[in-house]
This record gives C-alpha cells, sequence and structure tokens, in this order.
DNA sequence: CGTCCGGCTGAAATCGGTTCCGAGAATTAG
DNA sequence: CTAATTCTCGGAACCGATTTCAGCCGGACG
C-alpha cells in the first residue's frame, strides 16, 4: 500500500501538497496538481481513512443497530439506510442485538470506539436504564428507529402502531369477535408496548374485558409463533380472532403453521390478522388483513435527518411519527 | 472523550504503561496495575480503536459485500456473520451492491480504504474482469459465498446449484413434463450459471429439447417476478412446469401473484417449483416443492474460514461445495 | 563486594494523513 | 521602482495509541 509519502517524494513535493490536491483545494499551481495526479496513479495510491479519521476526527461511518436483519421490514431499513449513507460517502458499522437486550450497551460503547460519527439505532429494550443514562452523556448524534426512550432530546422516527393497533381492535370488534388474542412482542420494544396499548385501550371502550390469558409477550420467530398459536388454541375458551402482532414473518409463519396443523380453518373457525405486511400475508390463502406501512419513507426519513445532523451542527431534536394503515382482506372481512 | 495520556497522567505513569495494563502484558507490578485500573474506572477511558487500529495496521474490521439484502436467505446469512465476527472482536461494514454490478469494484475499493482485516463477498457479477484484476492483485483476505471468479487463489463457499437443479429438472421429467420454463437470474451471479447448466444439460440428456425463449435471464424482484411469468404464459404454447429460479421470495412472490390473477390452478394447469425455501412456498396452498439447503451452516463456514484467516497466516486456498435437497411438495407432486 | 541478569518503567519514535504556520515568490498598488 | 498584498508550498506539529529501546533498580551469583 503507497503512502502519501511516497506519493509526494515521486511527485517532488511535500505530503501537505498532496493533501491539497487530493482534497480539491484551491491555492495549488496547476503544474503541481499535474505532477500530483500523475505520481498517484502511477502508484494506485488510495488515502488510509483510518489515518484520516483519526486526524479529522470523523471517521465517515454510521453505526445502524438493530433488533432482527431476519424481519423482512428492518432488513428493508437496513438496504435503504446504507445505499443513502453510501452514496453520501459513510460506511455503515451494522450490529445485530438479535432481540437481546444484553447486547444494546456494549454495541453501543462499541461503535463509539469505532469513532463512528452517528448513530441509527433499534434497541431491543429501550426502556433499559443504563442505556438512557449512557444517550443522555453522550454526545455523538443518535436517530431512533421506532424506540422510544426516557431521555430528553433523542431524535426519533416513529410508527404510529398505536392508532393502527386501535383500528385493527375496532375491525375485529366490528365484525362481531369479543374474544381476541394477540400474540405481541417484548414490552420492551416501543412497537408492542404501544400495540398492546392500543388493543386494551380499544377492548376496554367498547366494554369487552380483555383476557390477560390471551397477551403473551416473548421474542418473535417462528417457534415462538408456532408454540404462543399452540397456547392459545390449548385453552378452554378460545378466541375467534387472533393478532399476530409481532412485525416479523416468523411469527406469522410459526403461527399459520400450527393453525394449519390443528385444522383450524379461517374465514370459519378464526379471522387472522398480522401487523406488518408481506408477501406471506398477501398471497396466503385466504389472504391476510395486515397493517401497512411505507418502510420506504420511514427509512429514508431517518436516513436523512442523520445526514442533516452529520453535515450542519444542528442538534435540533426531531420525532417523527408516520401513520399505519388497515388493509382489510379475506381472513378477518366475514362476520362471527 | 478521555485519552491514554489523561489516564497515565491521572495515575502518575506514562501513556505506555497504560497500554501495557489495558492489554494484559505480563511484567507491570501489582501497584502500577491497580493505579492504572482506577484511573481508567474514574474516568470511563475506552481506546480509541481508530488510532490504535493506525498504529497496529489491524483494524478489527470485516468488510462484506452482499447483492440483496432483502432476500430471506442473504439477510439470514449476514445474521450469522455478523453475530459470529462479533463474538470473535471484529466489527463488519456492510456494503450492499443491490444487484448493481457497478458497485462491485467501488465497495471492494472504498473497504480496502477503510483497511478492513478481511473481505466476505457475494458480488452482483463475479465475472467481471476489472473485479479479478483487482482481486489476483490483493493480499486481503476474502472468502466469496455462491461465487466463482476466474481468479485462482480465492477461497470461496459453494452450493451445488448444479446438482440440485438437475435433479429438480429430472423430478419434473418425471412427472410427464415435457415444456419446463426456468426464471432464472443474471448469469452473472454463479447460482444461476449452475442452475442454468444444470436445467439445461438435464433435458439434454434426456433427449428434451430446451426452449430457449422459456429462460429469462434478469435481476430478482417481484416485479421481475411478475412479468417474467406474464411473458411465459403469454407465449402461444406456455409450459406445464415453472421452476422460479432467483432465490428470492420476491420473484416468488410476483410469479404467485400474476399466476393467481391469471387463473391457473396449481396441481392441474401448472406444476409451480422455487429454488429456495422459506415460509411463503411451505405454507403456500398448496405447498411449493423447493430446494432446501442448510443457510446457517454455509455462513457459518464462511465466517469460520474468515477468522482462520485472521488468526494465522496461513492463506491456504479452500473451496468448500454444499448440498442442496429437493423438497417434494403438492405442487408438483402429481403427474400430468 | 562487584558484576550480571532480569523485571519494570518511561521517553521517544511510529503508524499515515491533515493542518497550522511561515517563508519565499509572484502580483498589485501606490 | 518600491511597498504591500496575495499566492504557493514545504516543514513540522498533531490526532491517540502502540512498540521499541534504553535505563534503573533489586536480587543473584561468583
Amino acid at each position: 500500500m503507497a503512502t502519501i509519502r511516497e506519493v509526494a517524494q515521486r511527485a517532488g513535493v511535500s505530503p501537505a501538497s498532496v493533501t491539497r490536491v487530493i482534497g480539491g483545494y484551491p491555492n495549488v499551481s496547476e503544474g503541481l496538481r499535474e505532477r500530483v495526479l500523475e505520481a498517484v496513479n502511477a502508484v494506485g495510491y488510495k488515502p488510509d481513512l483510518l489515518a484520516a479519521g483519526l486526524r479529522r476526527g470523523i471517521s465517515h461511518t454510521v453505526g445502524v443497530i438493530i433488533n432482527d436483519i431476519l424481519n423482512p421490514a428492518i432488513a428493508q431499513m437496513v438496504d435503504i439506510i446504507e445505499s443513502e449513507l453510501r452514496t453520501s460517502g459513510y460506511g455503515v458499522i451494522l450490529a445485530n442485538s438479535n432481540g437481546d437486550p444484553a447486547n444494546d450497551l456494549p454495541s453501543l460503547l462499541l461503535l463509539g470506539q469505532r469513532r463512528v460519527d452517528a448513530i441509527i439505532a433499534s434497541f431491543a429494550d429501550d426502556t433499559a436504564e443504563d442505556l438512557a443514562a449512557h444517550l443522555s452523556g453522550s454526545t455523538i448524534p443518535i436517530v431512533l428507529l421506532d424506540r422510544k426512550t426516557s431521555v430528553a432530546g433523542v431524535s426519533a422516527v416513529l410508527t404510529d402502531h398505536y392508532s393502527a393497533s386501535c383500528t385493527l381492535t375496532e375491525h375485529l370488534l366490528e365484525m362481531g369477535h369479543t374474544k381476541i388474542a394477540l400474540i405481541n412482542g417484548d414490552p420492551s420494544g416501543y412497537p408492542s408496548r404501544e400495540r398492546s396499548k392500543g388493543f386494551l385501550d380499544t377492548l376496554r371502550k367498547n366494554g369487552v374485558s380483555p383476557q390477560e390469558a390471551f397477551q403473551l409477550s416473548h421474542r418473535g420467530s417462528e417457534e415462538f409463533g408456532q408454540s404462543a398459536t399452540a397456547d392459545i388454541f390449548s385453552l378452554p375458551s378460545p378466541p375467534t380472532a387472533l393478532i399476530v402482532g409481532n412485525g416479523n414473518t416468523g411469527a406469522l409463519a410459526g403461527a399459520l403453521g400450527e393453525i394449519r396443523s390443528r385444522g383450524i380453518v379461517l374465514g370459519r373457525d378464526l379471522a387472522l390478522a398480522a401487523s406488518e405486511d408481506g408477501p406471506l400475508a398477501s398471497l396466503h390463502t385466504p389472504p391476510i388483513t395486515t397493517l401497512h406501512r411505507d418502510i420506504s419513507d420511514f427509512a429514508l426519513r431517518a436516513t436523512r435527518l442523520t445526514l442533516q445532523y452529520l453535515s450542519k451542527e444542528t442538534r435540533h431534536h426531531s420525532e417523527i411519527l408516520l401513520p399505519m394503515y388497515l388493509v382489510v382482506l379475506e381472513s378477518t372481512n366475514w362476520r362471527l
């Protein structure tokens, strides 16, 4: 690997001048510029970003902390975030917590040691005390994805899971259901908290007493979706409607498998809805009612917000709330 | 951010001694060790990995270049790779080419500038000349994921798409089909090349003349799956069997949507198979025949190989070929 | 008792760019 | 034609940690 000094020597100039040429600074004579560029091409010089980062205090790197890359919605976010940041000259360091809150803080600290310029994060547990403590003391810009901490001044892009959950629950009530179960994620994540709140609030508002046994808490996976569904249908008085609320294809897949193997027929025995859409839901027979959101828009806003912090020095705290829409399909579109 | 000098001053020692204590070197007196550790805790010192990397020539970072994070199989690979590498103390810098070969080389060069210690890559186009040229000159360890270049001495973990494709095609022939279409990915990727070869070889071997019009080439996406399917069924003599060969839920989803909207009935009008499994295929009605592989094993082997290069200095070139199995389900399990 | 050896420690060089500062050259103003 | 100003460009310090090297000290050995 050629260094800047080799290039300088080859061109008969000082390292400082090489930097000036490479960086496109003014005040460089045409002759010098040419000699330097020639030398750069001759040895194929590319500046060491580690060294440059050390001196400038800027690594041109953004840390992305996520919960579960296997969740297609999150994969789509990562896709967009990475591509936007790359276009803007930033590298993405990925840290996947796999849903384990124990990974949150270590990842955050490690990214700090790697001197990332900003962080985009969707923590496994946004209610953790130690995390909040660290965030409130940190100076590095951070944008949360569908997460809300107790710390003031942390920017976030959020989805309105609460309203969406209310709308969905109302829909099921309208169809005549009173025994509605919710398979939900861990309340340590904002979406599950809001979903749960919307679900319970709506039931209460309509005079339907929520049955706590119908609400499970766990991390999403195919196994979880399956066992939770099995538990629910082993109850003495099983529900007539089920919301699979872990924004995760895995959980829905598990639930569908269990439903199928028990011979439960959607549209007759059970109304099924999922809190996130995808091909699995829309191409299912019958098609499954879901909540839809514009994930591309969501990710773009988060990235732009981050880039804004990165370019200007505005540490303007902002919180963006985006809507989610109910898409009623055959799986719930029938009266009990 | 506290620096090593501040810690040293606080403990009344030299920076060198701080490094020795932090790094767990021998030859440090107990008293000094205690004073240093106390100072480290007092100011919450964490070494700057950029600076350390510069000096040591090691960034403790691995670059991961992938084709399409939206492909669930690839997302699963990334999941495992990231988690294994993180456990071993390496950070992952992600570069997603989005299927565009134009991103391959720039990503590779950029990762080089970031001084990654190794690269795990699944290029969009592994046949590109400029890529090969750069790889053969590079000294940084690289492990390819389901990609094969003309460059000797590049390690790779491969899936036996050729044999799998042969087996699947034979299965369809046995069921009485002679008009078989293959929706395939771009031949610039190893899996599609092998799949295509296996498909054509098997047809030829069985005296069935392959109809070139039935083989399309494109990048995978829901839109592509849909339009390719539409094209195929607009032909004067449409096939009775279809293989959706782009290891991508998107393409399968598009194909299924188009099939459904055309009123084509699987199991009567058409036998459908996909070259990668997933919940969309197995939970479909009827369940769809797929090729199955152990993605976890695949990703683990690639990661372990990388870690092996990283720890020892063995630049032992190795190529691992892993099998893929045919899973026959209802969608093809009937005679024409 | 003197020399040698080994353990512990700090000063200084180093990794590879970047930036500050000042010198000399070139240009412009008076 | 001289003085003031601007433009170029090189030398050296610097970012923060690591490593080499040498020195100091105490203990062991002859």
